[in-house]
DNA sequence: CCCTGATTCGC
DNA sequence: GCGAATCAGG
């Protein structure tokens, strides 16, 4: 595989959003993410626009040697929430799911004609607003991956509305062990008590 | 161990 | 220019 004009144009697309280095190479194939990151340094472009926060801007010329950030940073809320089972199965939950309970209820899958969108999340009311917060967060910065790039060890968290396009997974790195990333795992397994004292 | 990007250096 | 190997780190 050569770094055609196309796939240059993929890579600076991708690596502006923010992609991982990897998923680059995996969305383009036929390369490493070693390729990747060494074109990206040749292109010149390796500090990444951090198109989304902005929060500290350097105006640096030189001195300091610039400190990239890891792209992936969970809050972990830490909700104190042993988790009550792995969850063998990996079935994606829906929101209500998690709500009612914490072990997987046989998916009852609302029919949806799509078309005009529901609001991305369900009624969410019952969960920690710190939990519910930092997932709120979480999936402004999710890596948006589809159904085919879930892998063993990216979070599965479903967001948005299957039945539309505004549908993809979290994708950020998932606890060892559980289908979700930090701050998902915090809201998909709750005790049953802290749950049942949020009740409305 | 999983992952991330950074750097080096033979090709 | 390319990218595997390696390094440094979360």
């Amino acid at each position: 595989m050569s770094w055609t004009d196309e796939r240059v144009e993929t890579l600076k697309k991708m690596w502006s959003e923010g992609q991982s280095a990897s998923q680059i190479a995996k969305e383009l194939g036929g390369v490493t993410r070693n390729a990747v990151i060494g074109k990206v340094h040749r292109l010149g472009l390796s500090n990444r626009a951090a198109a989304t926060t902005p929060e500290k801007e350097e105006p640096v010329a030189k001195a300091a040697p610039p400190k990239r950030e890891e792209a992936s940073a969970a809050p972990a809320p830490k909700p104190a929430a042993p988790a009550p089972r792995p969850a063998a199965a990996v079935v994606n939950p829906t929101m209500a799911q998690v709500v009612n309970n914490v072990t997987p209820l046989p998916l009852r899958k609302s029919i949806v004609p799509a078309g005009q969108p529901l609001p991305p999340q369900p009624s969410a009311n019952e969960i920690s607003p710190e939990a519910l917060a930092s997932v709120r967060e979480v999936e402004k910065g999710a890596k948006k991956i589809s159904l085919m790039e879930l892998t063993e060890r990216t979070c599965k968290w479903p967001i948005g509305d299957p039945a539309t396009e505004e549908f993809w997974f979290c994708g950020l790195p998932s606890t060892a062990g559980k289908p979700y990333c930090e701050a998902h795992v915090g809201v998909a397994f709750q005790p049953m008590s802290a749950r049942r004292d949020r009740r409305r």
